[in-house]
Parts: C-alpha cells; sequence; structure tokens
DNA sequence: AGGGTATATACCGTTAAAGGAATATATCCT
DNA sequence: AGGATATATTCCTTTAACGGTATATACCCT
C-alpha cells in the first residue's frame, strides 16, 4: 500500500505522524506512546516512510523518524475545490446569504 | 465505517466528492462517470451521506446529490501542524491561496 | 393496475490490511 | 567473541472493505 489517503486512513499513523510534528523520536519512544507492540510501530513507520511521509537517521542500534510532509501537500490542494463550500452557517456572510435565498434554496428539502 | 479519514481513503469516493464540487448530479450520472455498476455507487454514496460528506433530495425516482464538505473542516484542521514545516518559499504560497479562498478573510487577522 | 425507470439493499466471494508472536539483523559494550 | 539492546521482517490469523448479482423499494405514466 502506498495511495497517500490510504495510508492516512489508519489512525495509529496519523498519530505517529502527529508526534513526529512535535519533535523526532526513536521507534520505542514510539512504541511507548502508542498501545502498539513493536513490530506493528515498525510496519506503520515503513508504509509511513514508503509514502515520503518520514525519514530516518541512525543513533547506534536506534532508529530517529522525524516528518516529511511534503506529500501532505497533495492532501491540501484536493481540500482546496471544497474550500469555497465549506463557509459554514457560522462563517456564512449576508451577500452568501442572499445569493442562497434568492437562487430559491430549498433548504427543508435537503436532507 | 466511519471515521472521516477512512471515507476519504476510497479512490472513487473521492472522485464523488469531486464530480459533487462541480455540481450536484443524480445517482445515474455518477454511475456514467465512474467505472462502477449503479450498487456500488449507492454504496459509496450511503458511505459519504453517514459521514455527512453528501446530502440527497429526491427528484421524482431521482435522488440528487450535493456536497456537503463542513466534515472536511477537520481535514484541514488536522493538516495545520504540518504546515509549520512546509518549509521555504511555497508555504508562503500555500498560506495565501488559503486566505485567498477564505470567504471574508482579513488577512490582518493573522499576521 | 401494471409496466418502466431510478435507486437502495441483501447476500456472497475475494482480497488485503492490521496486529501478534517469533525470528532475523544491526549495533553496542565488556 | 558473546550478550544485550533496538529495530526490521516473516509468518499467521482475523476481520472487514469492496464489487458484483439479484432483488426490493419508490415513483412515474398510461
Amino acid at each position: 500500500m502506498e495511495a497517500l489517503f490510504e495510508v492516512l486512513a489508519e489512525p495509529s499513523r496519523r498519530r505517529i505522524l502527529d508526534l513526529l510534528a512535535e519533535r523526532e523520536r526513536p521507534v520505542g519512544e514510539l512504541v511507548d506512546l502508542l498501545a502498539l507492540r513493536q513490530p506493528a510501530v515498525s510496519k506503520h513507520l515503513k508504509v509511513l516512510r514508503e509514502a515520503g511521509l518520514v525519514q530516518s537517521r541512525t543513533d547506534a542500534q536506534r532508529r530517529i523518524y522525524r516528518i516529511s510532509p511534503e506529500p501532505l501537500r497533495a492532501v491540501d490542494e484536493w481540500l482546496s475545490p471544497f474550500r469555497r463550500h465549506w463557509a459554514g452557517a457560522s462563517t456564512r456572510n449576508a451577500l452568501e446569504r442572499h445569493l442562497e435565498i434568492m437562487e430559491g434554496s430549498d433548504v427543508e428539502a435537503w436532507a
């Protein structure tokens, strides 16, 4: 597996990214922080590495992982077309409400 | 299934969202545009509905679907900690893109 | 009422991801 | 060299997502 969104679909992998966004960490530290055994963490790290989301460097027997967030730009870009839609009720401005009314949107009809 | 990122992990579901970001569409139109049978499309739409990512309204026998992108804000927010790491000049571009799209955004307020 | 169209649901088979235990690999230290 | 530590890999089992076919449901029209 290596499709970006599928890599991010795994909660533990997102958690690892969150933890590495704070600071770089060795595998053992991630094992302590996640409710997973070391092999599971190593496997998630492998997936993240192959997706280009993390990098590792060697420190004696340890591998120190750090974030490599470049690929996340793709997620940001994918969101772009939706940003224009998600001006929600609290943030939508008067003009938008006005236009919506003038277009005759039947809000009730939408489940 | 209903965890947001897992919903988005499915390529066909993202494609549906892309298509609905352009305009609302009935199920049959999505079936024509995707390389999937109608039941598969309906199932993806169900998942998207339960995730709050689409809404449907009835038009005779047809169901017209449209985007309901509020949940995607969570993805945008999840990305926040990583934007700090998108180093260099392009970070500024991403920020500008972001602000540019947000309605009523006041650039001063982001200083 | 009955046939046609549009969509949803039920059921099934296939496939793959995820985690654990065991083991391999690499490095350190004495 | 040999043992200890840290991480990666292999193998196995379980679980669930996905797509297909068949069928149910809803609405239209004559």
